[in-house]
DNA sequence: TAGAAAATATGATAAAAATCATATTTAAGA
DNA sequence: TCTTAAATATGATTTTTATCATATTTTCTA
């Protein structure tokens, strides 16, 4: 469905967003432990998502990686389009190259609704959004 | 969403529904070329199929796949979990381990009905139906 | 009942995804 | 302005998934 990459990505998002600001920064090392993923892995995503601006962070001493105002505001489909791409979810589910409404593949019908469903839901979802949740305790995010 | 390999299977089983039956088997390396798959591999999951009775087979001259009547009831989410396994579409998208409807992820709201859509819209989609399409041009299934 | 034609079983190789390691750049603070 | 602490850039290694190769077993037919 998604990779193992999102997710990690996805989880990391979320920490941030809890324990972060503009004048809360965290260093890779103290994000990775908690949210249960290799260092240097989740080093490399949280690179990534800096570079696209899904994320903030800051280099040298008291830098570290964090969440502002405008980060919060991106959904959880433009962290898993930065990391695994957008064109996975917009191809058919037996991979042809000509399956649309004028020609569906055998599966088309089904996938549609399904996948449609998916995009948008994680669309209108913010950072923010899921963040809150949690805060809320409606819901959790163990390791 | 579903690997590579289950792809394969769908179309070569699709494939063999529209050109077989117990008196017309094919061998394998008549199935690759039309659905565009590496003989060696497919052939693989053909035994891998055959061995879980999704298909039929048999062994030496005149022998080969195909689909019995009882293969044809078979659905497609039989394939999914025979190549891909189950627990894949039953555990969390973000790999929690106690993500439950009693200790929700921040996506299982989201992802819950997607996922149910998508294991009962396939688990009710049976090959036979999605052959039938195919054979009345409903829908298409191009290399 | 032997030879050939098919699937089956097993394992080796290649490609992609995930993981690890390290040198470089940037920025804070003494 | 030097030292140090952080992210960044780059690439190597490992693991998983996909692909390829081949020896074995089964079954038909002459």
């Amino acid at each position: 469905m998604i990779s193992k990459s999102s997710k990690y990505a996805i989880k990391a998002i979320l920490y941030l967003a809890a324990h972060t600001n503009e004048h809360n920064k965290m260093m890779v090392k103290d994000i990775a432990a908690p949210i249960n993923v290799p260092q240097a892995y989740i080093a490399k995503l949280l690179q990534e998502l800096s570079k696209r601006h899904i994320i903030s962070s800051t280099r040298g001493p008291k830098g570290g990686f964090y969440l502002d105002e405008i980060n919060r505001k991106k959904s959880i489909m433009d962290i898993i389009e930065v990391i695994d791409g957008e064109k996975k979810f917009n191809s058919c589910i037996l991979s042809l190259k000509n399956c649309d409404h004028e020609k569906p593949c055998p599966l088309h019908e089904n996938m549609y609704p399904i996948k449609k469903n998916f995009i948008e839901s994680f669309r209108n979802k913010t950072i923010e959004e899921a963040s809150n949740e949690v805060a809320l305790g409606i819901t959790f995010l163990p390791l």
